[in-house]
RNA sequence: GGCGCAUUCGUCUAGUGGUUAGGACACGGCCCUCUCAAGGCCGGUGCACGGGUUCGAUCCCCGUAUGCGCUGCCA
């Protein structure tokens, strides 16, 4: 019997680090993959006041991932309770038995734990076997496990849950390589079989500097914010320190947590490039069930500002029909299709320059008549209309699509010109040109 | 400073004691095309440096450099 139990231990900051969220990642992964458990455990031993507030980020960032926890906060579980700031007694106990044991002593009202001052060695599944000397008290003081006010600290109370909760597997940050040894001693003192270590890499910025609070892109609120897809971003941050192997990049979860192994994280810490998981965004955006497309866009473009409610479903739900495939994030398509829900956007100066020329007013002068007097207004019949025009003037499309293009939307870029037409209608269109006719001429 | 970890294109990575060192993002070019994306094709850039070991090292060993982490009565 060999239950594998990974935790992933947060303290509640007010909202989930970018590593934090693919520390948990690989944890939940090697529960999955193992058939074990993943417990979620709130190490609030600051005291800070609002804890379940500040804790509530690190929930939703973990739902949005769809890393749920078999244990902890909102499930239960036979281990709790899963706050450390709820865990009193059982530290006490634990610290009466340093104290029976003689292991700690007094200082200046803090407790500390006095080390066996050995060479311990750490066994790491990802970094190798690691030789720490620990006998010199000069370079490593004794560790401090209880503040005078009766705080405790992390150390000790890591140790302690982590016996408690029997976890098997400690999967973490390199960040607490160093302190691995001074744990390892707290389990020996403890009488406990410490478990096995796992210290993941660090992920840092693009430019190799330490990825802090204030980075963008650092929170993983960002990308909610942004709009990226979950399944996205769950994917990008599995590639990094981790690979299938073969060359995959866009690979289903079900398929990760199936070949993941500890064994096979790289030990080398990862920059964070924000292109590759935008374009891997890109690539699950282009799958998206419409539905969901539309679902996740409505809420994009209110949360930027537009009034969807004055126009009609059904144009809004066409708008954003021309958009699928063009953007590689929600966060692109308000600035993308918002000319759809205003007339008074602005002209791109370049791009203005460029095709508001003498000549070019004619040119839109004359659509403005074919639109005028055409029957029908559909992209189809617009595309033969624009085809026959250019085919008299012995011209090609593109003269004519550029100016009423920059007409209709502001910008040189955007959806296909014969469908935004469509559906932004002819009355729409006559008046977008008659504003661009007396706004540049 | 001490201790620890790391080092394959700019970035994420695959890989081996003998390879034309592979893929992806990004970048450049071309094709397609109503623009932009997308798609297709082509292209450049990499084994940090110095010593060993070896017939031969990107790969093994030792140094150096650089980066990161720890060195808290933070976690």
């Amino acid at each position: 019997m060999n239950l594998v139990r990974v935790r992933f231990a947060p303290s509640p900051t007010g909202f989930l680090h970018i590593g934090g969220a693919r520390t948990a990642l690989f944890n939940w992964l090697y529960a999955k993959h193992a058939g074990g458990t993943f417990v979620l455990r709130v190490e609030d031993t600051d005291k800070s006041r609002n804890t379940e507030e500040a804790a509530a980020a690190i929930y939703e960032g973990l739902h949005w991932l769809g890393l749920e926890w078999d244990e902890g906060p909102q499930v239960g579980g036979n281990f709790g309770p899963y706050f450390q700031s709820q865990r009193d007694e059982i530290y006490e106990r634990y610290l009466q038995k340093l104290r029976d044991a003689g292991h700690v002593y007094e200082d200046n009202g803090a407790i500390r734990f006095r080390s066996p001052r050995e060479h311990v060695v750490v066994d790491d599944i990802v970094c190798g076997k690691i030789d720490f000397d620990l006998t010199n008290a000069e370079t490593h003081p004794d560790i401090t496990i209880r503040r005078p006010d009766g705080g405790w600290i992390f150390h000790f109370v890591n140790v302690v849950d982590d016996i408690e909760m029997k976890i098997s597997h400690v999967v973490r940050g390199e960040d607490h390589l160093s302190n691995t040894p001074k744990h390892i001693e707290l389990y020996r003192s403890l009488g406990a079989e410490p478990p096995r270590f796992a210290h993941i890499p660090l992920i840092l910025n693009k430019d190799g500097s330490k990825m802090s609070k204030r980075d963008v892109g650092a929170s993983l609120n960002t990308y909610v914010e942004s709009g990226y897809l979950p399944e996205a971003v769950r994917n990008y941050l599995c590639l990094l320190g981790w690979s299938p192997k073969d060359n995959r990049e866009k690979i289903a979860i079900e398929e990760v947590v199936r070949l993941f192994e500890l064994e096979k994280i790289n030990r080398k810490s990862a920059h964070f490039d924000l292109e590759k998981c935008s374009w891997l965004n890109g690539e699950y955006m282009k799958e998206l069930p419409n539905e969901r497309f539309q679902e996740l866009a409505w809420a994009i473009l209110v949360r930027a500002g537009i009034d969807l409610s004055q126009f009609s479903p059904e144009y809004v739900r066409a708008a954003l029909d021309t958009c699928v495939g063009k953007v590689r994030t929600f966060a692109e398509l308000p600035a993308y299709c918002g000319f759809y829900f205003r007339d008074d956007f602005e002209y791109d100066a370049q791009a203005a320059a460029k095709q508001f020329t003498p000549q070019n007013r004619q040119l839109l002068t004359t659509l403005r008549e074919a639109f005028d007097e055409s029957a029908h207004f559909d992209a189809s019949s617009l595309e033969a209309l624009f085809k026959t025009i250019a085919a008299n003037l012995q011209i090609k499309v593109g003269p004519l699509v550029h100016p009423t293009r920059l007409a209709m939307t502001g910008s040189s870029a955007g959806p296909s010109l014969y469908h935004l037409l469509e559906i932004l209608g002819k009355e729409k269109v006559l008046a977008r040109i008659d504003r661009a006719l007396t706004t540049f001429w």
